[in-house]
DNA sequence: TTTTAAATGTAAACTATCTGACACTTTTCT
DNA sequence: AGAAAAGTGTCAGATAGTTTACATTTAAAA
């Protein structure tokens, strides 16, 4: 791959900002580039060399697969996010694997030897990775205990809301989201069956504050939800 | 505090074995101290300077409250563990407090500035420490993976062989575990109430698995649970 | 020692959510 | 265009676990 392709990926990820050029070229950390469509399925199998991933383009779920079988949804990667190995610590039970969500998802990845030497030379840069883990840790922790403690309408409504802010558009005076999720992904995030998950949605759009479409998700008004 | 307590407080740390005591006198990073008897509540305020606290004896929990009102028991601390602000970057919004459920519990502390400087000085230590976080992070997603997915039993039994795990002492061909949990405690942890934690506990009794009382928890055979 | 508070035991009513089952609709594939 | 697959709508049990309520036991305080 260019050197010049390298730092264009790299770059506008915050986290490595205060890298120069010249050190991602020096460094030459991405080794590995993945292209997909939706629905493809892209293992980052265990039995390979422990890589971390940055999303380049698109959307993706990471799916876990329990011992009896059980598939959930464990993370929505969004374009800019890095994934996987973030705990440098590489995990061999582990069995997951991310789909695509959405057509053209462009993926690099690193391997984890050259991102911990990249931390070692780069003092700033560690600290900066080590709060960039602990937010997300923060964000997974508020998740999973909302999960637990609050009801499956109280936990949909909060899902979209936190899409809503992610990704969604003000249209006048709705908020539109592009919605590239089946009512069985968000039932999976949300930790529901689909049965439940579809009933609210309809529950929601009879009430007037929302619409579920394959294609788009709309808020007529955030306040009311 | 004398330079030498400063060491010893932290050289057990497996974090801080990589450095030497000229290292810690140096840097002089300790900079609180506190001590607790068993019911003694530990605030670590957020009108405070941020701090990063160390657990130097004694078991304590940390118990956060949402805006109902409603506590949950949110982390077991044992002795050696660090815990605060570990993802280095506070959080005012966050009402935790700490509880010490042991006689003498002895809490030091650090500002969270001195400790950010400490590891930009040291990029091994900044790599150790994210690997450490890394570590706390993927227990606590586990731990969350089962609230979600497995039944209240299934949560009861795997937290008590954890803890078996981590502290149980093997008496002849028996565990025994120092009870300093009740058993509200324990259906706080694993996120069910106190009725159905108490008759469950019951039910591996009758079935002679274990034996649940207030000073000790006896678990027969490890292999029956 | 007596009193008070905390911890544990038990049970019935109630409820949110899951499961399974099936009809209908939209998209994808050939 | 037609068939197959995936996604959505709905409904009637089944059920794990909560809530409420009160009795009993144990530990702490006076």
């Amino acid at each position: 791959m260019y050197e010049e392709l390298k730092y264009w990926y790299l770059k506008d990820h915050k986290l490595f900002r205060t890298l120069s050029m010249a050190q991602i070229k020096q460094l030459c950390i991405i080794t590995g580039f993945k292209k997909g469509n939706k629905g493809d399925v892209i293992y980052f199998s265990s039995s390979d060399v422990p890589r971390i991933f940055f999303l380049k383009k698109g959307n993706i779920k990471i799916v876990s697969i329990d011992e009896e079988g059980n598939e959930s949804v464990k993370d929505i990667i969004q374009k800019g996010d890095l994934f996987g190995e973030l705990e440098l610590d590489s995990d061999k039970n582990s069995n997951e694997y991310a789909k695509a969500l959405t057509d053209e998802v462009i993926i690099c990845s690193f391997l984890l030897s050259d991102f911990e030497n990249l931390l070692l030379q780069n003092p700033s840069l560690a600290l900066s990775y080590t709060k960039f883990v602990g937010m997300k840790m923060k964000r997974i922790k508020n998740n999973y205990a909302n999960l637990i403690s609050k009801d499956a309408k109280t936990r949909l409504v909060s899902f979209i809301k936190e899409w809503a802010e992610r990704e969604g558009k003000q249209i006048e005076n709705r908020i539109v989201i592009e919605n590239y999720l089946t009512q069985t992904d968000i039932a999976q995030i949300i930790c529901t069956s689909r049965q439940t998950a579809t009933s609210l949605l309809n529950e929601l759009e009879e009430k007037g504050v929302m619409y579920y479409g394959r294609k788009e998700i709309i808020i007529e008004d955030i306040s009311k939800f």
